[in-house]
DNA sequence: CAGCCATTCTATAACGTTGCATATCGCGCG
DNA sequence: CGCGCGATATGCAACGTTATAGAATGGCTG
């Protein structure tokens, strides 16, 4: 920056002037300085400006794993918006647990970052509040639901309530479900799981807690929850897996024994992943607004790293959804 | 640290000297500061100690669309490998348009890394050269193999032999492959392909190019290629996709199109990804070593940056590959 | 017992930027 | 004509760390 300021003539702080749009420049002397640096292939030093500023310019984003599609997906997204805005995303996987959910809230990552987009799986909203520090933290997804943060989330139980609907539609009466407990309540499979008996209550379909099935959400676990419901007899017209992922490895272990569908089961999923359109067959999914969920979370975040006027208490957001009606579940 | 110094009754630069393991500090002395470090709750400014050192401790990951399940999953690795040897990941997406690859390569983002994992896919190795700067970069995938870089890379013509040997050892004979033109020879896509011819002329089959269609790595693409060649009337009984993400998309459309796999058309793909194993029928595919891939390609950049001794001249590791036998080509 | 070296600790000066306060200039107004 | 004020440019200090050089200590050697 010294070589710029003799190089233009003018002085080292009237280079930092014009790289930071200082108002009350001449025309010409910014033009002189932006010559010099073009001229000498002058790049600001980041690393300088951060310490000196106190800003990085970068968000955290904190996440179960990146090799899981959804997530995948949203990151991608997430990079792209903030892009735009001026900022890079840095990625922390936490697997899940509480200590690297923990140490990516108060470690040496946060003071990298200006904000943080938290996935939080394992630790409670007390917790997440004792060690949540001063600078700003968006929450996605469902595990806290708490008035003190800032959320960005999707339309779970309407999601499931209208994708269940449209099963009841199709005529199908004994919908299983895979991936949560009969009795969750809270977190993405309970409320998905409410959103499906709300359906069921609207349609005046009785409650069968037999026909939900807890698995993990990944491929092989709805393979093998399928698996297990045929095995036990259990009668099934519909699946839903309560994400795309799930459904998938249920249809696959459905298409395996024998079935057709959506003939002798239909199938429904949620997130509507990419993969989804071009299963065998297509998979009726719901698809949860990630395009908005992306933007306004990083929105919100910006704005409050930036000191925007919003709402002293914890904002809650929540992304339309759209139903995608394929070959699975006509 | 001032605050811990004081609180330790030494002097400054002993704190730091004792934050970076020097040598010459007697335990009594390292003990107190390390009781007021902990004490005060201390955590070093990382912003300040890269300006002061010039390294980031960050790792700059270049690739298409983070988005793509591979480049999903081989993040995923490199950020775990890169964490257990004291590193960060910050990834970038080029959306492999060569603009954003040359600015990844020289722009800011550079910067902030103390050295590149670079898949290049638009860039060529001349102008790559010419804009690496001083840090160490080594490239990851096919595109570039040129003696002036480090590269870590997979076996690909071994690997898709491999496989074609597998097809035509079940008996097929008119193998489609999807995703190359007929005269390739480099890149992923070329190099696959010379692995496929060259089984091909191993086993005495003559090499027929109606049966190599160009299209891109996707799913739709994959099934829209394999349409074309069903309603051309080109025979065929066995497709190997060159990406499982091509043949996911090929088998799809097969089994739409009323065809039984294997029966009738055996399918095979390349990269294990973690939906090839639970496609259905279950992918026939090979395993290009990704672990292995990941833990190369940190250790050689990390080696680079750390001034180990290595060698001046670019280094070329090739991962070792595993045949996944499965359903849709048993 | 002086001299030397290994060990242990410290003072000072950067790293490259921006916040704050201030200097300078020219113009309109009383 | 002088004062005040907006516009424009600048100087200095500070952000929190580490590199460099050197000071202090003590033990060993000749």
């Amino acid at each position: 920056m010294n070589d710029v300021a003799r190089a233009a003539g003018v002085s080292l702080k009237t280079v930092s002037n014009v790289l930071n749009d200082y108002e009350f420049i001449r025309p010409a002397t910014k033009q002189k300085v932006l010559d010099a640096i073009a001229e000498l292939g002058y790049e600001a030093n980041l690393t300088a400006r951060s310490l000196r500023s106190g800003k990085t310019r970068m968000l955290g984003l904190v996440l179960s794993d990146l090799s899981i599609p959804y997530y995948a997906e949203l990151a991608s997204r997430l990079m792209t918006v903030a892009g735009g805005r001026g900022y890079r995303v840095l990625v922390e996987q936490s697997g899940a647990t509480a200590a690297h959910e923990l140490s990516a809230l108060q470690g040496p990552f946060r003071q990298l970052t200006d904000g943080l987009l938290f996935t939080p799986l394992a630790l409670d909203a007390g917790t997440i509040a004792a060690h949540r520090g001063t600078k700003p933290v968006v929450m996605l997804g469902e595990h806290i639901a708490d008035p003190r943060f800032d959320l960005v989330t999707m339309k779970n139980a309407e999601a499931a309530a209208a994708i269940t609907a449209h099963l009841l539609a199709g005529g199908r009466r004994r919908i299983a479900v895979l991936g949560a407990a009969a009795g969750d309540t809270a977190d993405s499979p309970g409320l998905r799981l409410t959103g499906y008996r709300a359906a069921l209550e609207a349609a005046g379909v009785e409650f069968d807690p037999a026909l939900v099935v807890q698995c993990d959400w990944r491929r092989d676990a709805g393979a093998s929850a399928v698996a297990g419901l045929l095995d036990s007899g259990i009668r099934f017209d519909a699946v839903f897996g309560l994400n795309d992922t799930v459904a998938l490895g249920a249809m696959h272990e459905l298409l395996i024994r024998g079935l057709k569908l959506p003939d002798d089961v239909a199938v429904a999923g949620f997130d509507d992943i990419d993969e989804a359109r071009f299963a065998s067959p297509a998979l009726t999914t719901v698809s949860p607004g990630m395009e908005e969920i992306a933007e306004r979370s990083i929105q919100l975040l910006i704005d409050r790293i930036e000191g925007a006027e919003t709402a002293a208490e914890g904002l809650h957001v929540e992304a339309g959804f759209e139903l995608k009606v394929r070959d699975s579940a006509p």
